[in-house]
This record gives structure tokens, C-alpha cells and sequence, in this order.
DNA sequence: TTGTAAGCGTTATCAC
DNA sequence: GTGATAACGCTTACAA
């Protein structure tokens, strides 16, 4: 092409300032640029920094990101469905709220390239981005018993949710391992909540044989046991030790300072980001499944003799 | 309507899955219900709350929202704004980067109804929505000489950016209402970044007569002093006081608790939504700005004497 | 190479 | 009321 052409016409395209409508192009050529990503709460660091890593992978391939918050509520799941599937959105990235995910179902039924993130949907061929919850909540468990921890107790989410329960399977595989009992006693299901996880310690705490240990399977859940444990004046990680799931950026500047197992959140967002790129580019590729390793982030909470760490 | 045909043509979408076309629509009626949040980091609990304000006041008013970050970048806020042009946006709420906010006016110029949040946009007529910095400011600064402390600084951020003008003007004010001297040695800019406010309290703390308290005119900047105070066996608020501004969902739960200005920011959300849906419902409406007040959260870093405060 | 026309799926309008 | 028709702004296919 002409170069002096070209400048000429950029020059026209300024002093008359012109835009080309994208909403005609997209209508004209039955495809869009914009991707929603449906989770459960953007207040979550686990989502904002996954979300941060789907929008670094989307930008350069050319698509921008709509967020769509359901606080795991279903019907608002379907709202942000329905609008997805309204608006003709290039593809959908999504951490189901319920157990049956529907709502993937429908989206799959219209075609719609979806990904699903962080949760396992159950029967469907989908894309799938997931961490090893069961391998993390393991090393936690693992590291706790080895820190000479006697009684350790798991806190975990719902039974209907995948992450709970694998984090809970992690957890009985590493005490069957050091050859532990498992008790039932001390495996306690609850939601994700802070509160959840106040209540499920007080309960444990109440036990007449107490735990001297807790893996919560979750960081609001570490918290709230956390809590319970200051307002009981229960001495951390001296007389109960404590190991959460899922890393927060200020773990390190509470005291204790949390042990967690740390997720690798914003590969997450990227991985789904390149899995939804390349079904839109070829729809009828196989779909695949990417599980991610986490991370053992140990600090002071899980530690019972030695030093604390540094923070 | 006859609610029988109503029911046979609803029975009719369901049978042939029929979906309206909302791409179609926006063209037709040249008008979209897509608005953009440009706002430099989503992980900035600032932000995500703000954002949440939005959302919740957007979303029943029929508008979905389109998070774009822009890391403070004015290049990339220059290529969001050019994708909600082309992409005919609704409407576009945006914590502008720069100090010159030239995307702003492009947005104005565009006739794109457009409503400014946290930063006040130099000599434009443009809806906006602020905290009041100076006065959230002056009651840290004053709370810290009532606590008994002698010689306080001041860190804030850059001098082009007007709430770290506006909250050094604050500092300012309550050392003169008390009868203070304003040293300008102690008054530091920096940006605001966690990594600026531990070298800022570094550089303080190596003066010849050093500060017995400061004010961070930023969370991320509270946060450095605090781990600089640390890493130099510093006790806070034994010898050094320390009030931020700006809250964080953790504040309380780091030692020394923190205290700080509490920014009311998901209202801040959905002051800004409430002024963008109006500017859509009558574009000739006289611009208006929108200041609400912040609240001083006192915890345990400034408090000299007496207990600390439970959490 | 340059130009023309059809059509994407709605909705607003106008004639019946 | 009911029904046909044009237009939103772009892309692309095809004709000249």
C-alpha cells in the first residue's frame, strides 16, 4: 500500500474525526471482542488476581473483560448468562456458583466458548483451569503433623463444592500417609465465611479431646479460626498450630504470621485466558483440563519450636 | 396486551430458542448499556469497593460495567478510552492518571457522558465525585498531637496528584491550628507505593532530630513506614506514632493495629454511578461535584498511652 | 484496481 | 391496531 496514501487518509480520519463503530462491525461480522468473566466476589484477592491475569492475557489478543460478580448466588449467575449470550460475547470465563453449574451448560448448549476456572464442574466437557487442591491441602497437613502436631483438625467449605472437598481429601490422604487416625470428629463443614470459620473453631475448641492443630481450608476460614483462637487467649502457633488455604497479600503482617498454601491466582487468570483464546480460534478443539501446583508458604502460625519468621 | 398471546409468543422464544440480539439493538438504537470503570489497579482494595458501588447501583439501572486497569499508565488509559468510544459506551467513570487528565476531555469532547472519581481534574466541567481529603487529613494529623506526639511528619504522594496535595494541605492545617511549627524537612513526596513509603521512613528516621509520629497519606505507604519501624526494632506507637490514610480490610488485624482514615468508598461507587446515570438520563445537566466526608479509625499505631484496642 | 450493493437483526415510522 | 419498510454503520463479495 501507498505509505503517503495511508498518511493521507489518517489525516483525514483526524480532522474529520472519525471512529469506526464497533457495535456496526460486530453486528456485521456476528462476532465481539468482549469476554465476561463471571466469579463470585471481586473483594476476593484470589479473584482480583486471577482477574488481573485473564485481562493480561485478553488485552493483547484483542479482547477486554466484563466482570460479573454472583456472590455464588445462582440466579445472578444466569442474569450475567443471559446478558452474555445478549450481548453475543466472544467467550465467558466462569467459577460456577452451584454444584450442578446449569448455567455452563447453557452456555456450552448455545455454543458460547467458555471456560471454567477454579471449580470442577461435574460431567461436562468443558475447559478447565484448576489448582491441586488436594495435593496443597496434603503439604499443609503434611507439614503440620511434622511440626509435631498430634490432633489436627480440618476446616473446610461445603460438601457440594469441589475445592472443599478435595481440600478435605488432601488432608485425610496426609494423615492415612504418617499412618494418623482419621477422627470425624474434627473434620468440619461449613461455607467459605469468616464467621463459618469462627464457629467451627469454637465448636472444635469445645471438643472434649481439643485439637492442638487446624488446616482451614480457606483464608476466610483461617481467619475467623484465627480469631477465635486470640479471643480465647489461646496461645498460636504455642499451643494450637494453624495452616490455611489460599494466600493473602497481608498473611505475612498479621500475628501469627499465616501459614498457607499459596495459589498460583493470577496464572490461573492467564492460563483460562489462552484456553478461551484458543477455543475461540478453533471451536472444535478438544477440551482440556490445566491443573496448577500451589505452594507451601510457611510462616509463624504453624510452627511450634524455633524461631518465628521474619515479617 | 392479550395474556394469552402474551403466553403463546413466550412458549414460541422458549420452542426456537430465540434470543434477542442485543449487538443489533445497540446499533439500531445507537445506544449501548455498557459502561467502562477506568481505574488504575484492581487489587487496590480502594478500587474493587469502589467498583462494587458501582456495579450494585449500575446493575439496576440496567448497565453492566467493564473494569479496565490502567496501573496509573496514561498510554493505557488513553487505549481504554479509545475502546469505549468505538464501542459507543454508555457512559465511562474514570480515576484519571495523569494531572493533565487530556482523556477526559477527548471523553467530553466526545460528548460521552463521563463522571470522575477520587482525583479533581484540573479546570474541567465535569460531574465528580471526591472524598474530602484535606479535612480526612487534618483530623489524622490533629488525633496524632492530641495523642501527645511532638514532632510529626508527613508522607504523602506526588505533587501533581491532587489527593496527595490535598492531604499534605490537611497535615498543614491542623499542625497551624494547634499551634505547631510546619517543618518542611519532615514533609516528604514520594509515589505511593509501598516500596516509596519504607524509604521515605528510612530517610525520617535517619534525620538529626527524627520524628516521633507520622502521617501516610496512603495505605501502601502507611504499610512501608510500618515495615521500616519494624525492620529498625522501632517500637510503634511507643516511640513512633502512625496514621495512614485510606483503609484496609486487614488494618485491624496487622500489629500495631492501624489506625487511618476510612474512605467511604463503595458510597464513593455509587455516588459516582448515580451521577453518571443522571448525566445519560439529561446530558445537558449542569456538571456537579460531589464530596463526602471520610471517618478517622482510631486502632492501636497512634495511640501512646492507654490500652491497645482488641481485635 | 475501484466501485457498488447486499445484509447483519433490530426498531421506528408510516401507511393502511 | 397491524403490517410492511427503511435505516443504524459497517464488511465483504462480486461486478465493472
Amino acid at each position: 500500500m501507498d505509505p503517503v496514501l495511508v498518511e493521507r487518509v489518517r489525516q483525514a480520519m483526524a480532522d474529520l474525526g472519525y471512529r469506526p463503530n464497533a457495535v456496526a462491525r460486530n453486528l456485521r461480522r456476528s462476532r465481539t471482542t468482549l469476554w465476561a468473566a463471571i466469579i463470585s466476589d471481586i473483594g476476593d484477592p484470589f479473584y482480583t488476581a486471577m482477574v488481573r491475569g485473564v485481562e493480561d492475557a485478553a488485552r493483547p489478543a484483542g479482547f477486554s473483560v466484563v466482570l460479573c460478580n454472583t456472590d455464588d448466588d445462582e440466579a445472578k449467575e444466569g442474569g450475567y448468562v443471559d446478558a452474555a449470550l445478549a450481548e453475543q460475547m466472544a467467550g465467558v470465563i466462569v467459577a460456577p456458583a452451584g454444584p450442578g453449574a446449569p448455567h455452563v451448560r447453557r452456555l456450552l448448549d448455545a455454543r458460547v466458548p467458555v471456560v471454567v476456572v477454579d471449580r470442577q464442574p461435574p460431567e461436562l466437557r468443558v475447559d478447565t483451569v484448576l489448582v491441586d487442591n488436594e495435593l496443597g491441602a496434603q503439604a499443609a497437613t503434611a507439614h503440620l503433623i511434622e511440626s509435631g502436631y498430634a490432633r489436627i483438625a480440618c476446616i473446610t467449605g461445603p460438601a457440594t463444592v469441589s475445592t472443599a472437598t478435595q481440600r478435605a481429601a488432601g488432608y485425610r490422604a496426609a494423615l492415612q500417609e504418617h499412618g494418623r487416625p482419621v477422627d470425624d470428629a474434627l473434620i468440619r463443614h461449613a461455607d467459605f465465611r469468616e464467621e463459618s470459620g469462627y464457629e467451627a473453631m469454637r465448636a472444635l475448641l469445645a471438643l472434649a479431646e481439643r485439637p492442638d492443630a487446624v488446616f482451614a481450608a480457606g483464608n476466610r476460614l483461617a481467619l475467623g479460626a484465627l480469631r477465635c483462637l486470640r479471643d480465647r487467649g489461646v496461645p498460636v502457633p504455642g499451643e494450637v498450630g494453624l495452616a490455611g488455604f489460599d494466600d493473602l497479600p497481608w498473611a505475612a503482617l498479621i500475628r501469627p504470621a499465616l501459614t498457607t498454601v499459596a495459589q498460583p491466582t493470577y496464572e490461573l487468570g492467564r492460563a483460562a485466558a489462552r484456553l478461551l483464546a484458543a477455543r475461540i480460534a478453533e471451536p472444535a478443539r478438544p477440551p482440556s483440563t490445566i491443573t496448577l501446583a500451589t505452594h507451601l508458604e510457611i510462616r509463624d502460625s504453624s510452627v511450634r519450636f524455633g524461631r518465628g519468621v521474619a515479617g
